[in-house]
Parts: structure tokens; sequence; C-alpha cells
DNA sequence: AAGTGGTCTAGACCACCAC
DNA sequence: TGGTGGTCTAGACCACTTG
């Protein structure tokens, strides 16, 4: 029941268990999609408990260099996906030229209606006819992403019959010869929580990113808005401007 | 010792009490920078200790709803700050056009050497002279980032002796002439690590994000590389493009 | 000096996953 | 079925900040 004396310096024992780790990492004795070892087995290597164990793999992971699976246990993050929000956007085409392999479900299709905070973003009015499209994104086999996308369907009709798949953005040039302009994207850090978190098979207050992107087509129409929950140790937002 | 069957149904208790906190956020009876009740009082309130209360608090943190100030407690997050980093960019008439009151101080103006890292994003030589500028920015008193700026001093000579406090850029137009273009940004979620944790005032391990931004000239010779560590929960970006 | 958050112990039971 | 992470208890001492 007694804590003990800090032993060596002032630095935390879990920071030095973090700093242990993070090295192994570094030094690639862990490689990229690695296990580490169980908590317990960490925490007895460490001489001290589990709590303390489990504060150093929490800093490691708000650092973005491992993450957890479901209760399988703890894996080395690998590099970040490169990420431009402001292209025209083929998911599979940007994680397979980054030598990834990609892999896209589609989770839902309803039409449904306009809600106050959702015209607020778009421009519509509240009760207009909107396409509500869900889909999560892979990459090597890990979630990264759960995205919302609302499509005016004014402009797309009919878009509900398609396969959502495939790249949303060739659909839309291909099919309804929409060149998307005009994108006005918002984004922060926050934690997912629940419908994202468990899409994403990761616990409530797992660090996340949400990014939003709303589109119009060179006569000003509006074609979609786009809602995405990113896991934050995934991407790396690149954009260039003039 | 004995760990308590878990009463209501299969939430959390952490969770429970995140809950409580949150409603008690939402509907206004906790204000922007109000102080929570110390940790002991809540996890007595709550039934429960101050590890599931640090539990809760610390799902509020993720989220942006609360931060913590030194060992002074929990206080409700204020509203975050919009930010533009693809534009010309003034912070105190950002920060003051949204109705706050902005602060800056210069921690450190440095004549040194690029550094591999640094010219592999600058595209400037290794050893080549390069003034680095450290700041920290507030936002209504609290430290909301710092950040790193290295100024090309080829392109801007005697740039150290002027006053850092003020808008970078509008100094660059006045003095220098510079239009700022072809901006590079990179950003991602992370923690912060030590020499930024410690100048915001916050533990290592405390959610951020970091921005970066590389601009040239109209003649595209390099100007500045900007690097900026924010608190996860202050900041909004938004981008327009075409 | 009193109170706050920061760190830490040494256990426990539970839910879920893989074998 | 055994091992994993997820949750939780009931304490303790420490470092720092505040009156």
């Amino acid at each position: 029941m007694e804590a003990r004396a800090n032993g060596e310096g002032s630095t935390p024992l879990y920071l030095r268990v973090r700093d242990q780790l993070a090295n192994q990492i570094e030094a690639g004795l862990l490689a990229a999609n690695t296990r580490l070892p169980s908590e317990r087995v960490l925490a007895e290597s460490h001489g001290t408990t589990r709590v303390t164990t489990r504060l150093a793999l929490a800093q490691l992971e708000a650092e973005g260099r491992i993450y957890r699976s479901n209760r399988r246990g703890w894996f080395v993050s690998p590099p970040r996906l490169v990420y431009n929000p402001t292209q025209d956007y083929s998911f599979s085409d940007n994680v397979t030229s980054q030598g990834r392999t990609p892999a896209t479900e589609t989770l839902e299709v309803t039409a449904t209606e306009v809600a106050p905070w959702l015209a607020n973003k778009t421009g519509l009015a509240v009760g207009d006819a909107i396409v509500r499209l869900r889909r999560r994104r892979q990459v090597d086999g890990r979630p990264v992403l759960v995205e919302n996308i609302y499509l005016n369907p004014k402009r797309l009709p009919g878009i509900e019959q398609y396969d959502f798949n495939r790249s949303l953005w060739k659909l839309l040039r291909e099919k309804y010869s929409v060149e998307l302009q005009g994108k006005r994207i918002e984004m922060f850090p926050t934690a997912l929580v629940d419908p994202q978190a468990e899409a994403l098979g990761v616990n409530a207050g797992t660090a996340g990113l949400y990014v939003t992107r709303r589109s119009h087509d060179a006569d000003g129409v509006f074609v979609e808005f786009d809602e995405e929950f990113w896991l934050h140790d995934t991407l790396s937002i690149q954009v260039e401007v003039q």
C-alpha cells in the first residue's frame, strides 16, 4: 500500500518505461504492426504494476507510436498515410500509391432529410431530401476512418443505386459529369465517441481527427458534404496552396 | 479491495461520470473557463475513487471539453479558435476578430545552422545560416501554442533586430516587401512532449496538433519554415480552396 | 498550511478473443 | 480454457500552488 520513493532522479517511472519502449521501437526491435508483450509481462519486467504500465502505454498511444486492437493487445503503429483533403480524391489510389493496401466497406445508404446542423453546413433547407452514405475504410486490414457522406439527390438523381465500395469522386465524374469545386474544409482533433468508436473497433475516448468537406460543382450547386472520423495516428494532412 | 459488480447495466462507471459532467457543461451549469470541483470531491459525490474519476476527466479532456492548468484543477474549455493556416496571417487580428484577447511572447531568437531534418523540409543545404525564432501565444491568458520559426537570413537580412511580439507576416511585408506564396502545409495530431509541453505548462503526453508551413516569395525564394505545436482542444482548422 | 493534481501500489473481477 | 486488455478499489506519498 505504501508508495515508494522515486528512485532514479525526478522522472516519473511511467515515463521511464515509455522511454524504454520508445527506444526499442526506434531501434527497429519492434517493427510496424508487431504486438508488444502483454501488460502484465511489461509490468513485471519493469518491476512495476499494470496501472503504471498502462500510463506508459497511453503516452505512446497519444504520441501515435502504438495502437490497440480490441482486446488483442498493443501494436506498433505503421507510418501515417499522407492525405490531401483539398484534392479530388481516390482513397484507393492514394493508399496504393503509398505501397499500402486499401479496403472500403459500405455500412449504410439511406434516403433521409436535412437536419438543422446539416442545413447550417450545406446551405440546404431543413427537411430537404438528402442521401446519407456511411463507409468504413481500412489500410492494410486496419480500419482507419469512418465517414458519413451527404449527397444532394437533386444534383445526383439515382445516386443510391450505385456501388459505393469504389471511388465516389470517380463515380460523380463518370456518371454525373461533376467536377468538384469550391471545397470548404474544417477539421479539429477530438476523441472518437460512440457510433464512430464502435465502427472502428476502438474504445470510446480514443484520439481522432474530425474532418469535414463541403463541395459544389462548377455552377455552384451543392454536391456533397463529407464528414470523416480518422484515428489520430493514421494520417498526416498535406495541403499545397497557390 | 474487491471490485464491485457493475450496478447499472453495462456502461462503465467512468463513462457514466463523464456523461453527468458533460451534461452539466452542455446545460451551461459550468461555463467556459470555470473550475470543476476537485477530483476528491467529484469522486466522493459519485461514490467512487479518484482513479475512476480521473478516467472520466481524461475522457472529457480527450474530447476537448475540459483542460487542466498546472496543478490548479480542471477547467471547462472555451470555444475553439478558428484558424486558416493557408492565409497570410496575423494571430492577433484573428483572435481579436473572434472576440478573444491575444498575447504573444518571444521565447528565443537564435542565429544557427540548418540541420538535416530542416534541410529536408526547406530545400536549404545542411549548414546554411538560418534564424530561429521561438514564440508562445495565448488566448484569453491561456497558452495555446508554441512555434519555432526558421527564417532565411539571405532573403531577410537583419531580421534578428526586430520586435517579434507582433505579426511576423506584417513585418515581412512592410520591411522586406515579401508577399508569401507557395505554402506547403503539413499537420497531424500527436502528443506534446517535452520542450513544448513544458513551454505550454502542460504534462508531457497532452494531446496536440502539429502544424508546419513552408513559404516562399513571389520569386520562389524560400522565406520561412514554421512549426507550430497547438493544444488539441484550442483550435479548429478551416481552409477554403478554388 | 492546506489543498490540488501527479504518481504509484497490490491487488480484484469482468468481457472478450484465440486456441 | 487461458490469456488479454478493461474496469475498479482503497488507500499512500509527492510536488506544486494558493492563501
